[in-house]
DNA sequence: TAGCACGGGTACGTTACTTCA
DNA sequence: CTTGAAGTAACGTACCCGTGC
């Protein structure tokens, strides 16, 4: 299960480069600053809202799409004792109203699918996925303080999330509640899942950004390097014209007409410095960021000092 | 129209738990 | 069996924005 949730989030986040990338913030869907729909105030519906046990009867695979299925979610009074003794898990006292409006008035605090290894361990294999994603909701003397829970999200429940990151990197409340029923989650877990999963992907983006303007330091410090040589055989040459004039072909700095840049055939020959057609080795982007990160102007440099040869 | 309170969203940093070598 | 590292679900907080008064 680990390696496919390691080989999506590696499909999905691997192939970002700065030219695809969308900012974690760009939502492609309507603003979720307006919502489509009202939502419920939490001073609505009091603080002392009645828990209930919620167990998941459905297999999390059977899912299809929204609104295929129904989740079978069994209601229980949370008052009562809870008769599921197998399953370990807890209440958050957060409060989740994201109910469609009316819809229910479930507050469903539900969390983790029963922590101990041991018990796992007994729960092995895949068809023990959606078991994991049996969840309630006890009551709130059962919610350690400082006890949180985690519930591992089953194989079938992260790739639905990951297609949906697929589709929009933010989820408007319409979104999420679907989702979360789909997925017998709260929508709390929903939300919770788009928020890491963006963090991680602009953590992963931001590691590919700072590869790529690793890599273009290195090449401007190159350039750098090579051209104060140059600026320092030139003055050399201009302090000594004849020498200059006994010396071959000398060098002769031509500039690209379409980024500019002075080159230099006769010392760029060498594998360390491309030719001038090579050295558009990098996109347009690539050399907007290199230009942009130029420590000096790139001009000609001392042309119209130079001696011209007769 | 400006100012304020409020509620909802997200980003970011952190914590706590799970998994595995 | 223990332990440390890595991954990640969940949480707390700050900030921004839209809305209503």
């Amino acid at each position: 299960m680990m390696m496919m949730e390691k080989e999506d989030l590696a499909l999905s986040l691997g192939l970002n480069t700065s030219t695809n990338y969308f900012p974690p913030s760009l939502s492609l869907m309507a603003p979720s600053s307006s919502p489509s729909w009202p939502m419920p105030s939490h001073r609505l519906l009091g603080p002392s809202v009645t828990r209930y046990i919620l167990v998941a009867g459905g297999s999390i695979s059977n899912v299809g799409g929204a609104g295929e299925t129904q989740p079978l979610l069994t209601m229980i009074d949370v008052n009562r004792a809870p008769s599921v003794a197998a399953t370990a898990g807890k209440v958050s006292d957060e409060e989740e109203e994201e109910e469609e409006g009316g819809a229910s008035s479930l507050n469903s605090a539900v969390s983790s699918a029963g922590g101990k290894r041991a018990e796992r361990h007994a729960l092995a294999g895949d068809d023990h996925d959606a078991e994991r994603a049996c969840f309630r909701v006890v009551s709130d003397e059962e919610d350690g303080e400082g006890s949180r829970k985690k519930l591992r999200l089953s194989k079938d429940q992260s790739a639905v999330l990951e297609e949906s990151f697929k589709k929009h990197s933010t989820l408007n409340p319409k979104q999420k509640l679907a989702l979360a029923e789909q997925l017998n989650l709260r929508p709390r877990q929903v939300e919770v899942w788009f928020q890491n999963r963006r963090a991680r992907t602009k953590l992963k983006q931001t590691e590919v950004d700072c590869e790529f303007l690793k890599k273009c330091c290195e090449s401007l410090t190159e350039e750098n390097r090579r051209l104060q040589k140059e600026v320092q055989e030139l003055r050399a040459l201009k302090l000594s014209p004849q020498l200059y004039m006994q010396m071959t072909p000398p060098t002769t700095l031509t500039m690209c007409p379409s980024c500019e840049r002075v080159s230099n055939p006769a010392t760029s020959s060498s594998p360390a410095n491309p030719q001038p057609s090579e050295h558009h080795q990098y996109s347009n982007h690539d050399r907007q960021t290199a230009a942009s990160w130029a420590p000096f102007p790139l001009e000609p440099l001392f042309l119209d000092s130079i001696p011209q040869r007769s």
